[in-house]
DNA sequence: CGTATTTGACCGGCGC
DNA sequence: GCGCCGGTCAAATACG
């Protein structure tokens, strides 16, 4: 699988950051044959092929042999992390242009089927996504070109027939086939069920975004207004757009289980001891959005639950990542992450729809200004805190870190900051919990999860603390958004009234948090889109750059749907499986020092993660 | 008078 | 062990 590995290796700037996400759905995952399960070398390379069953929707007539509907998109910056992945299969004696061509044309067995159905994949986003339920043509057009399926298929289709082979091969390729089938089948299901996450995430992380800028000015408008009229005293509370997509949230309540991030704990010991409602555990009865609130078991989350299998935590948990350990180990990181936000405000406190009591104040070092330290007073014990700092460099900045998950049901106005935080600290956490993929689990992070602002997010595992910051402060013209040439951009008019996503904010933190979850187990792979137009241009992406229908949440989807980088990430992502843990080592050594930053160099990803200060007493979960 | 804020003290972690 | 630091507490104070 050499040639696959090197073939598939992906990445982060070749991939697109929709292919990302699905790759690194823990179900798509799961679907998949375990690689360490598959004897058979030949089916071992099938299943990295695997994901283009997930886009056929059915495995009725198994193609023998599979072609993937993709072209790998190649930058020249991918080459470095395809180094880091793919050492043993990439030439580096070849050119770098060479190289990736080379790449390019391993990758033609993934490539669009043009010949097999004439479907130029850039242009049939839509078509795709209504295919999406009826994989025949995926299906039927399998061709991999590798002969993945080779010798032992008695198919029609079979691409290779040594002729040697022998019928108890052909029985146990047979056999074989049928059960990778099987798989498939599962697959397929799942990468439907993808593309609405992936729609309903895309949705809500735009409709974030605009509220996010829109809190910003009106804040500024509200300060105005307040100067000269004191009767606007509600126009702190103008996201109300968001606040719409809140309540539909809530109202939807699905999904509340996924969003119950296992919090954070606040904090020393005195202080669990005297809060009552730390030790809650959902005490959420209307349904809305409730986040895990155990502090006590928090902090020591990990043990416990090893402690305590029975308790069903770990269970699910194993059931849909397939590692417990790994779990733990997000989970122990994930009391660590706090999400700040900087924007203007000439306030002392943005308004996000929660009610804080101030509890301290104190000269940090390093700044001027005094942090303010508030506690969420909603509910009794409600675990939440943040600070609130004016940045030392520009007062007129307001950075707002928030910790913890609120143990309470959040209004409307305050879903919308609660999930996105909460989103957030999931998806950073869970891409720093393997330290070994920190430097790729950021990279993606910044990448994907704030795919239209990469110069407004810096994820930092480096601090004591992993911290995602949304800086509002830098461009805060939502209407810039439609210009990102990211597929993830797309413009979200109706998101907040739209009641398909009505969980789209609790999916956010399921969505991202098991993407980034998963990428970890990916560490061989760096997936995820290059946000510089040029690079885009310069490299395959037909969705991304046809795509003419990527401002309507539907178009998007299909876009992702029918994306062939989707496709490639897939393949990368089945084949990463495949190809070995050995490759997480390799980048996990190569995280572990790295720094990188995206051409806009806004986005620094520190995945030192030293974490020598694990202070216990501040273990955190964002949720607000 | 009840509630919220202020502010110095305290605590625990960490580095030297 | 000591000091620094971030974070929190809680008495004092301010406010409506």
């Amino acid at each position: 699988m050499a040639k696959g590995r090197g073939v598939l290796s992906i990445d982060s700037d070749l991939i697109s950051t929709t292919s990302a996400f699905f790759l690194h759905k823990p179900t798509v995952l799961n679907s998949f044959p375990d690689p360490e399960n598959i004897v058979n070398p030949k089916w071992k390379q099938l299943a990295t092929t695997g994901r283009q069953t997930m886009d056929a929707t059915s495995a009725r007539s198994p193609p023998t042999t599979i072609q993937f509907p993709v072209k790998l998109i190649n930058t020249n910056d991918a080459r470095d992390d395809d180094d880091d992945e793919d050492d043993d299969e990439d030439d580096s004696s070849l050119p770098s242009d060479n190289r990736r061509r080379t790449v390019i044309d391993e990758m033609d067995f993934f490539a669009r089927k043009k010949h097999d159905d004439g479907y130029p994949i850039t242009n049939n986003s839509t078509d795709d996504l209504k295919d999406s339920g009826s994989p025949t043509r995926l299906e039927l057009n399998v061709n991999t070109g590798l002969n993945l399926l080779t010798t032992n298929t008695s198919s029609d289709q079979s691409m290779v027939d040594d002729g040697i082979s022998s019928n108890m091969e052909d029985k146990r390729a047979k056999s074989e086939l049928a059960v990778f089938q099987a798989e498939v089948e599962r697959m397929k299901v799942e990468n439907l069920r993808l593309k609405d996450m992936l729609n309903q995430v895309t949705s809500n992380y735009n409709a974030l975004q605009m509220h996010l800028v829109t809190l910003t000015q009106d804040q500024k408008s509200h300060h105005k207004n307040e100067k000269h009229d004191g009767k606007n005293k509600n126009n702190a509370m103008v996201p109300r757009q968001f606040m719409d997509l809140g309540l539909v949230a809530a109202a939807g309540g699905g999904d509340t289980d996924d969003l119950s991030l296992s919090t954070s704990e606040g904090g020393r010991s005195r202080d669990r001891s005297r809060s009552p409602g730390n030790n809650v555990e959902n005490n959420n009865e209307d349904g809305a959005l409730v986040f895990d609130q155990d502090k006590k078991g928090f902090a020591r989350g990990a043990d416990h639950r090893e402690d305590s299998p029975g308790q069903g935590w770990a269970s699910n948990k194993v059931a849909r990542l397939n590692s417990a350990k790994t779990i733990d180990q997000t989970e122990a990181t994930i009391r660590k992450a706090r999400v700040s936000v900087r924007a203007r405000s000439e306030d002392a406190m943005i308004s996000d729809g929660c009610q804080w009591r101030k509890y301290g104040q104190k000269l940090a070092k390093g700044n001027p200004c005094p942090r303010a330290y508030y506690r969420c007073t909603m509910a009794a014990g409600c675990p939440v805190r943040k600070q609130v700092q004016r940045c030392a460099e520009d007062r007129t900045i307001l950075i707002t870190t928030y910790e913890g998950n609120h143990n309470h049901p959040l209004p409307p106005a305050a879903m919308a900051m609660a999930s996105t935080t909460s989103s957030a600290a999931r998806m950073l956490l869970s891409g720093s919990m393997s330290s070994a993929d920190g430097l790729l689990n950021s990279n993606f992070l910044t990448r994907t999860l704030l795919p239209c602002s990469s110069n407004l997010a810096t994820i930092s595992a480096s601090a004591p603390f992993p911290t995602v910051t949304l800086d509002l402060t830098q461009n805060p013209n939502p209407l810039q958004l439609p210009k990102q040439p990211t597929q993830f951009q797309f413009p979200f008019p109706n998101a907040p009234q739209d009641p398909a996503n009505a969980s789209a904010t609790a999916l956010l933190p399921q969505i991202f948090g098991q993407a980034l979850y998963n990428q970890s187990k990916f560490s061989g792979l760096q997936m995820s889109q290059d946000m510089e137009p040029n690079r885009l241009g310069q490299q395959s992406q037909p969705a991304s750059q046809q795509n003419p229908l990527a401002d309507s949440l539907a178009a998007a989807t299909a876009a992702i749907a029918a994306d062939p980088n989707f496709t490639a990430a897939l393949a990368a992502a089945i084949t990463s499986i495949i190809g070995g843990a050995h490759q997480n080592n390799i980048n996990s050594t190569h995280n572990a020092q790295t720094t990188t930053s995206n051409s806009n160099g806004n986005i620094t990803i520190s995945n030192s993660n030293s974490n020598g200060h694990n202070k216990t007493s501040n273990s955190s979960f964002p949720g607000n």
